[in-house]
DNA sequence: TAATTATGACGAC
DNA sequence: TCGTCCTAATTAC
């Protein structure tokens, strides 16, 4: 689930558990290859994300010169962890997978789609797909077998990422990062200064396309994918075919401002809750029934929970976006 | 067992 | 506006 808040937490992750490690670098796939042996041996000195963009930074030694991995994971992208990985407040399991369906540890369960705060369960074998055959030992080996189509493997001494399914997976010299950064729109969790602020207000200000596509647009803001841009417009009441310079100043700053607060609850809790103030109840049915967890996300059809009218689907820019056209209007 | 789906993004018309 | 790429889980048959 690739949206900005998990690239956040994988980051972390790799802050947390491979940055001033030596770092074998692989592709049991073999489709990055070159890439894997440049990197190779070398120390992760540096772990990033900008909204989707995930860079890693690679280096000989404290004075050698750098190498950067940039990673986009798209649309089903997914890391796995698993080895000594650190469990902290919001990074359950020992062991887990993060990107397409969130962080979801070999040792946790998991609530439908997304992550998991506590670590509760049984191994999933399923998901390692042993056979018949294989013991129980061969699943706590380190490091483990690589599963499936796993284009990248960063391996330390104890702790192993396998990388599958990403849509950008490349070596960059440090003037092609700071190029591809320059191209991203401002990230709340980067930069909450006013002036990122005013940026994105400038931005959409000053565009006659429809709000509903820019919240989508990379270069306008970092991290927004297709839940929280539904999302997002609903909270703001705002009809997603409005154009940006047609919304009201102070509406695009609350737009700017829930961006944050939902990305530090996404990054927070590892998932993407965009429902405020629920009770204990609520909360719980939220992390347990997709149906229950977002205001109008994959609620085609279904009443919307403010005033009763059944939420629209539309295909936009070939994505599926929801809305209210009464609370929305 | 096959078809469908997904929380992206890019390039060709 | 399309087609394309990348992978795995879910759903349909």
């Amino acid at each position: 689930m690739p949206e900005g808040h998990s690239v956040h937490r994988i980051a972390r992750q790799f802050a947390l558990n491979f940055v001033g490690h030596r770092v074998a670098v692989s592709s049991p796939q073999g489709r990055f290859a070159h890439g894997a042996s440049r990197l190779d041996g070398l120390h992760m000195t540096d772990s990033q994300a900008i909204g989707k963009q995930l860079f890693l930074e690679f280096a000989a030694d404290e004075d050698a010169p750098r190498l950067w991995l940039r990673v986009h994971l798209g649309i089903y992208g997914a890391w796995d962890f698993a080895g000594d990985i650190t469990a902290d407040a919001t990074t359950a399991s020992a062991g887990g997978r993060m990107g397409q369906t969130g962080m979801r540890g070999v040792d946790t369960v998991v609530g439908e789609h997304e992550d998991s705060l506590h670590s509760i369960g049984a191994p999933r074998r399923t998901r390692l797909r042993m056979s018949e055959q294989e013991t129980e030992q061969s699943l706590e080996a380190f490091p483990p077998e690589p599963i499936g189509q796993v284009r990248v493997r960063l391996l330390t001494d104890t702790a192993v990422a396998d990388l599958r399914g990403p849509t950008a997976c490349e070596v960059l010299e440090p003037d092609e990062v700071a190029a591809v950064i320059a191209r991203l729109g401002p990230d709340p969790l980067v930069d909450d200064s006013k002036a990122a602020e005013d940026r994105f207000v400038e931005v959409i200000r000053r565009k006659p396309t429809r709000i509903g596509l820019l919240l989508m647009d990379q270069s306008v803001v970092s991290g927004i994918g297709n839940v929280y841009r539904a999302e997002l417009l609903y909270r703001a009441g705002l009809n997603p075919h409005t154009p940006g310079r047609d919304v009201p100043e102070d509406v695009v700053r609350a737009l700017w401002r829930d961006w944050s607060h939902l990305l530090h609850i996404g990054v927070q809790t590892g998932q993407m809750l965009t429902m405020d103030d629920l009770s204990e109840e609520d909360y719980a049915k939220a992390l347990s029934s997709r149906d229950d967890r977002h205001w109008v996300y994959r609620r085609a059809g279904l009443p919307c929970r403010t005033c009763g009218t059944n939420i629209v689907l539309e295909v936009v820019a070939a994505r599926k976006l929801y809305w209210c056209p009464r609370c929305q209007a």
